[in-house]
DNA sequence: CTACTGTTTGGGCAGTCGTCCAGGTCGATC
DNA sequence: GATCGACCTGGACGACTGCCCAAACAGTAG
């Protein structure tokens, strides 16, 4: 008993995995609707069915998938109520990030393409605010000197160091931990 | 007197001007043979007389305008003796990149790109390479702790903040200066 | 059974793509 | 003058693009 209703929502759920395969892969100017159709297992018309445009599919995907992730790393922080292990913890999170994963790609690529594309630039900035603030909050918590400029920098740092690692694969927890954790343990008057 | 030599090292160098807007404008990906002669203002067909192919075009204008701004960059810690005026120095430069200038575009397209391209890869290598040097040895001078993991963070962090400043346009120097200067300047044993 | 709904199919449309190349241009050399 | 070689032109090639749509499909309701 499978109405109609309930394979259409799964083919769309098909497309937005495909697109979330591809865009890492070919880079997001370069996904089409055929590539897309032919890696959910569909035909090429369905596209155009479920999603207004191929801009918008890659968005709704893209958007998602990041907004997924970046949760993932919040949640590491409840854990955590000293500098040391919390930074510890959440670049550990990142080390399954090399910089050439397709999470790390699908984030840079979604940070280019919203330079192109009004909505997505608004959706983005709302999933960054958001773990600026969950990142602000925490800080505060465990009295780090001015905690909304000190966790910009932080959550810009991390996908920078994401950006680096592509090229400088040894750019692990291991190595950046100590440095940044300088950033949130350095006593007050600079 | 105007020999055709001449003139042809001139269409090889509007070329690759043209692809330093383009590559921002459209994306690494978008960039097509035409898009680039009708921007150079010159027949199509030259695209493929003057380079092998439209790849080696983007790679060979990328990486060249990038060597430029990075030594740009370097050539600011020359004159800063200590921490906080050589990072205020260098990161007022940055406050020109907003994150959605041609300049920032051109980086993270180009690293990007990169992840796709054997070559490219490796001529980014090398840039960044020299960049981490250049910041390790000052570090080294002014009594950075642990200089080279140091300097990897800090031009990682450099990378980020452009790339977080096209969706949080107030991360500016004035804002990341004394959190990074932190990296600079802690005291020993974390 | 018929009528109706939402889903699916596969090809058509006009346009762009990277690359190639036969032929044309023009200054330098003999 | 003729010859040479580098530089340039503009169109041709097959392949691909986003989007659209008439027609086929299946499952539900009357």
């Amino acid at each position: 008993m499978v109405t109609s209703a309930e394979r259409g929502k799964q083919v769309r759920q098909q497309l937005l995995t495909a697109a979330l395969e591809l865009i890492p892969e070919r880079g997001w100017l370069a996904v089409s609707t055929r590539q897309l159709a032919e890696r959910a297992g569909v035909a090429p018309g369905l596209v155009h069915y479920h999603f207004d445009s191929l801009p918008a599919l890659l968005r709704v995907a893209a958007v998602g998938a990041m907004r997924e992730t970046v949760s993932e790393v919040e949640d590491v922080l409840t854990e955590a109520t000293d500098a040391a292990t919390g930074l510890d913890l959440m670049l550990r999170a990142l080390d399954d990030y090399t910089g050439t994963d397709p999470t790390s790609l699908l984030f840079v690529e979604t940070y280019l393409a919203a330079t192109r594309d009004e909505a997505l630039r608004a959706d983005l900035a709302d999933v960054l605010a958001g773990f600026r603030d969950r990142l602000t909050h925490w800080l505060d918590g465990i009295g780090t000197p001015d905690p909304a400029n000190t966790a910009a920098v932080l959550a810009a740092s991390i996908d920078g160091l994401l950006l680096h690692r592509a090229l400088h694969p040894d750019l692990t927890a291991r190595a950046v931990s100590p440095v940044l954790l300088r950033v949130l343990t350095a006593r007050e008057g600079n």
